[in-house]
DNA sequence: ACGTACCATATACAGCTGTATCATAATACG
DNA sequence: CGTATTATGATACAGCTGTATATGGTACGT
């Protein structure tokens, strides 16, 4: 066997390096060549790692996926732990607004793949609609808790609150990429809206 | 002068081309000759009428944007003179979420362009926050009527209630074309929103 | 009538793309 | 210690892309 290396880390370097390129100058200029530059490694590892394009693509999607959820663990890892409804619905929208670097890249990297994926059947299903489900189950858990501490406004359905949470964010997030709206104007939004939930 | 043709018209034909071609098989997918073949035009043809293909992306998505507006001014006209407020959010909503073909085709495209929009300065600010920025006041002015005539909630805040509302159905309906929403669930979700509105 | 301005086609070209091939370095194990 | 296995490199290739060139037709103003 020759010089063992960690197939894992691997790619997950060439996949980050894939995003880097995404995120800056858009997922169409993603090709094998500038991933393997932005890596600063030969074509020929690109294609070692992952054999042909449609690999590295839906690869560096889940790896895109897994470390969003990272991310959230480690945001909610810093929240008390019986974390009171308000403030995980807080730190949710918060996270998904486009608010720093990494949240940025995040949204619009996400937003071209969900673009991908509404005319390619073999990108769409998978990555895309677990990951929200299972947020979708969270923040209706999270009203749930609340509406039985009676902190909530009379006669909402929590799983419609839900999916309009991560309805109205994601409108939100991708206005603010396209340049329609600033960070702020979408923040404010959302506290009315919170507003309304949290009378 | 030759055989005098209408420019803007043949224009439109090719930019109608595009738009099949990018909601057949993505954005990505639309080339010149993928155009011309669409079309059932020889290549040098587009090159002709739209000298350059960034041009022919710009051209075709303002002509996007005009085609919406001539379907929602259709479907304005459609209603009662002084129409509704409720009536006319109603409108807005069925028209933006991707419920018949039409209104899919455009989501899909607009939400391709809104991607490529967020790398590329060219293509941004001009054909997408204008159409939206119109939108939002349309929107702004049915509730302020609504509110006069004391049919809305009370304590509400019609700029953030119309933001609120182009977020929520853009998010939804990017949902459902991604194939993690059925249009009739969003539709209830739109529905739960309005009621929320109109008590 | 006719040639000039406009519309249209066919084809060429250089560059980039994904993929395949050939070659080579490095190492863990028998 | 040598050899099979894994990891990397260099390069070739066919196809597609945007753009440029060269050429043909056609309707009108004069």
């Amino acid at each position: 066997m020759p010089r063992t290396v960690d197939h894992a880390e691997r790619r997950a370097q060439l996949a980050d390096a894939l995003v880097r390129v995404a995120a800056r100058d858009g997922l169409h200029a993603v090709t094998m060549r500038a991933v393997a530059e932005e890596a600063g490694v030969s074509l020929r590892l690109v294609q070692y790692y992952f054999d042909t394009k449609a690999q590295l693509m839906l690869g560096a999607l889940r790896h895109l996926e897994t470390r969003s959820r990272q991310r959230w663990a480690d945001r909610l890892a810093e929240l008390p732990d019986p974390v009171p409804p308000r403030a995980f619905l807080e730190a949710f929208l918060a996270e998904a607004l486009p608010t720093d670097d990494q949240s940025r890249v995040f949204h619009l990297v996400g937003t071209s793949y969900a673009a991908l994926a509404m005319t390619d059947p073999d990108l769409a299903t998978e990555p895309f609609t677990l990951g929200i489900d299972d947020l979708d189950r969270q923040l209706a858990d999270a009203l749930k808790r609340a509406q039985a501490d009676g902190k909530l406004a009379p006669g909402l359905d929590v799983t419609i609150e839900a999916a309009r949470l991560i309805s109205l964010s994601h409108g939100l997030g991708t206005s603010v990429l396209v340049g329609q709206r600033t960070v702020d104007a979408a923040t404010e939004i959302v506290n009315y809206h919170l507003n309304q939930l949290f009378p």
